[in-house]
DNA sequence: ACACTTATTGCATTTTTTGCATTTAATAAA
DNA sequence: TTTATTAAATGCAAAAAATGCAATAAGTGT
């Protein structure tokens, strides 16, 4: 059997094979075969790639940084031949995504699992973290950043606005009583999210009112479950509260005053030719936020 | 004799080279291993890249596109190759670089002309243009800018600051006489660079001055020969008058007062691996113009 | 229409690629 | 340390491809 793949593009299968023989495997090529192959793309750039080892090689210093750089010069090559083809382009490869934990929960994953289905040669790695600055560069597709935009040298894509609502449970506001008057949020107890928003006064229309509370937590649905459990108010992203609210089981504060909410975006490479695996993800998901409520 | 090239690298050079023939004799092979791997590219993209005829033989549209993608990717390529195997990278390829017509003549060209005799198998390609805003992300590697930097998704390297002086031949002055104040240029015939300075007030110091003049002419040169022949008082940059004012054929008006100057930037495509002639080529130019004081 | 140049095709030859069987090397268990 | 196990490298022969030469076809300019 032939093998239509230049060394190149071998090598990047089997970095993410992680060993000679499982890529040989995948590819239904000889493992001998494999082996030449990435020893004479070492000879040529006169550089050894892998740590070859029994149980797994690894890519050495270099290989990984040849696999980094390749893996992006590769797909947008593709990327590239597509469009001169006219081929629809079809999404393959790998895919990778950073996002919130949450966010990626409840938008990510159905755009993914979408195109998993979709897009047979197509495989998906998603990175849920809440700390991924500066993951692009190293193998990172496409990040979701909410909140306002750093400077940086990517591109982006705005997927939407994230609405903001202060809420709490009836439960809650049966015991400290429903605050009729904005600088009365003060006397409350109040959840907040980590980063540089907590503990930050909160501003509503043109008034502003600094709050108390002892929860800092970096998790959506952890402090969902807070509030859902009475232990004060929260100001957090509507999305997360829509069915709490619809049961009636969390209440919205100042419902008709408003709130100031975050951008949403989809950052990624700065490239010629972004692939099609990246354009059709940010597409989906732009769609699925619009359509969830966050245009 | 092998060909050490692949399918790609070698359309790249039958573009550059004009004609089928032409290509293979530079590479030293026969011209229908040209012809039949330009058609095994052909057939793996479904796409027709070239236009055949006997005397040239052009790419189609889709060749075109292609060509100036692949060159990125492969210039791309070569850079993450140089940088991962420690090699020192040599400049090597077609250099493409847009400049003002004089700005490049007296900065732009010395370098290009060393860098020529330096590296062997680098081609150069200047393109003298006062209009080139999109002209990178058609070819050009390297694109100089003399004046605040639009937004764009390039990147940039400032190369120094053109420092401007007020400029008057001594015939001149004779016949209109010397301003003694800046409120008294407004009495003189003034020369203008085309372009959105052209006609604005001049700043000097906190002050600043309406002038006049019938002049506006695109090309630095042409704005030195008039002032040489005492047509007029000229706002221009330094570097244009330097040997005017050392010969005493040109005197500066207001030595002792700030002039705004201009930012100089060398503007190139945003990749992530910068190929060595684009490098080399901005960091020579960066000491010219440092040298040469424009810093 | 003719001369001339370039691209393409047929074919024989050389070179490279590939897989199988085997050897070598490395890790893990006894 | 020895042994069992698994992966990577190597020798070799077969298969596939790349290549150059010579001949043909196609296009350009006179």
């Amino acid at each position: 059997m032939a093998i239509e793949l230049s060394n190149e593009q071998l090598f990047l299968h089997v970095v993410e094979a992680g060993s000679f023989k499982a890529a040989a495997e995948q590819l239904g090529i000889d493992p001998s075969l494999v082996s030449r192959r990435i020893v004479s793309l070492e000879q040529r750039l006169n550089v050894k790639l892998m740590t070859r080892s029994t149980k797994r090689s690894y890519p050495t210093e270099a290989g990984e940084q040849y696999y980094q750089g390749l893996r992006k010069l590769l797909d947008e090559q593709q990327a590239l031949e597509s469009q001169i083809s006219q081929t629809n382009e079809i999404p393959s490869g790998k895919l990778r995504v950073a996002a919130p934990h949450d966010f990626a929960r409840q938008f990510v994953l159905p755009v993914l699992t979408q195109m998993n289905e979709l897009y047979a040669s197509l495989s998906i790695e998603l990175t849920l973290s809440s700390q991924y600055e500066d993951l692009i560069g190293q193998g990172i597709d496409v990040a979701i950043r909410v909140g306002e935009l750093p400077d940086s040298s990517l591109r982006s894509k705005k997927l939407g606005e994230v609405r903001r609502v202060l809420v709490a449970s009836s439960a809650y506001l049966m015991r400290k009583g429903v605050p009729t008057d904005i600088t009365m949020l003060s006397e409350h107890d109040f959840i907040f999210y980590s980063g540089a928003q907590a503990q930050k006064p909160i501003e509503i229309g043109a008034k502003s009112v600094k709050v108390q509370g002892r929860f800092i937590v970096n998790s959506v649905s952890a402090l969902r479950d807070l509030v859902l459990q009475g232990q004060g108010i929260h100001l957090g992203p509507k999305w997360a509260f829509n069915e709490a609210l619809a049961s009636g089981d969390v209440v919205q504060l100042f419902k008709d005053q408003p709130l100031k909410g975050f951008p949403l975006h989809a950052l990624y490479p700065c490239r010629a030719f972004v692939p099609a695996k990246v354009r059709v993800f940010i597409d989906t998901l732009y769609a699925q936020c619009q359509q969830q409520g966050l245009g």
